[in-house]
DNA sequence: TTCAGCGCGTAGACACTGTCTACTCAATCC
DNA sequence: GGATTGAGTAGACAGTGTCTACGCGCTGAA
């Protein structure tokens, strides 16, 4: 489908999602949005009232689309860990490789304007997690502290590791032994 | 020391401090910041080149006061598991109490631009971190992977609760066992 | 003592941003 | 067929960071 074809509220979207994976979140403003998509700065306005809510949309665009990333790396695997272990290299790729969306995504002004949704957002991957941890640790305390604290630890991994202060820390080129580490911490070191 | 008796370099600076920590980051302009100090907006240009200069030097100064505050945690403790408690709890409280100049030190631009100078500012917390974990964990792997995992939890636990998002998800509201769960999983449940 | 040079702050312009308001204009509906 | 409405346009407005021309007081040398 072409953008042309689209309607003007979906097309914004579209070219949001196009420019802040080419460009980075840098040229993502109101104004160059609207002209990419070929009308006034003025037309985002009828479909949303502010930039904020324009930003939101293409950020819900990107948790959708680490959804849809875990969901096919998992899928065919039946082995928890096996299963955990594909969901935290999406969430490390996903870091590297969208640097522009991932940091839209976790932009404080969004989170904390509520207009992301968290709820629909990141909180069924987290179920999952949530129920890959429990699967993994039948007998300890409560699995979504243990999910939450794994997830924290992945998403710290993939913040810093992104800003360079974990390579210039630990002195490798390598995510891979940070994440073993991660994953070695919080569910037991891996079967050989 | 009154603001009035420095001279405007280092009265810029600790404006844009004082503004962070008390109404965050969102009026930071370089303008209010100039402002707030007394003089035009022209003024700041002939201490610091840019905006992001200026930003970058108030971040700094967050980068300072975290560390003395490990300092001060630590002081007294020999203990290597209680001094890595001490630091952890450190982090967790400075990215809740002081939000703004949390969000400021870890922005992407300023991070980035290679202007703050990670290497006097974050290594060496980082290089104590590696020190501790290497004692509480002598015969393992690399301690310096190690602590960058668990700084990596750390930071993550910060900056998710400090969103909302752990809190939604784990369903608590207390980040102590999140804190709990992250120091027992990379160094071992703690004695009794 | 005078005067050039310079450090440092001022004032205004510029291009840009997000928001708001008045307007056009085609499609729709009674 | 004329009124209404939805959607995009165009311009104004206040605010931003940066740049440039200007001024003013201090310093140091002739």
């Amino acid at each position: 489908m072409n953008d042309q074809d689209m309607d003007l509220k979906a097309r914004l979207v579209q070219v949001g999602v196009d420019l802040v994976t080419e460009e980075g979140t840098q040229p993502l403003t109101l104004r160059e949005i609207a002209r990419r998509a070929g009308v006034s700065h003025g037309a985002p306005r009828r479909h949303f009232p502010t930039h904020l809510d324009l930003l939101s949309a293409i950020a819900r665009r990107g948790f959708e689309d680490l959804a849809a990333r875990a969901a096919e790396a998992t899928e065919g695997r039946t082995d928890p860990r096996e299963r955990l272990t594909a969901l935290a290299r999406v969430y490390l790729d996903f870091a590297r490789t969208r640097r522009g969306m991932f940091e839209l995504m976790f932009r404080h002004d969004l989170l904390e304007s509520g207009r992301l949704g968290l709820r629909d957002t990141s909180l069924p991957l987290f179920a999952t997690l949530t129920e890959l941890v429990a699967a993994l640790r039948p007998d300890d305390q409560d699995p979504r502290i243990l999910a939450g604290a794994l997830w924290a630890g992945l998403h710290g991994v993939a913040q810093l590791w992104g800003w360079g202060s974990l390579r210039l820390a630990t002195g490798t080129d390598d995510v891979e032994p940070l994440l073993r580490a991660t994953l070695d911490a919080h569910l037991g070191p891996a079967a050989r």
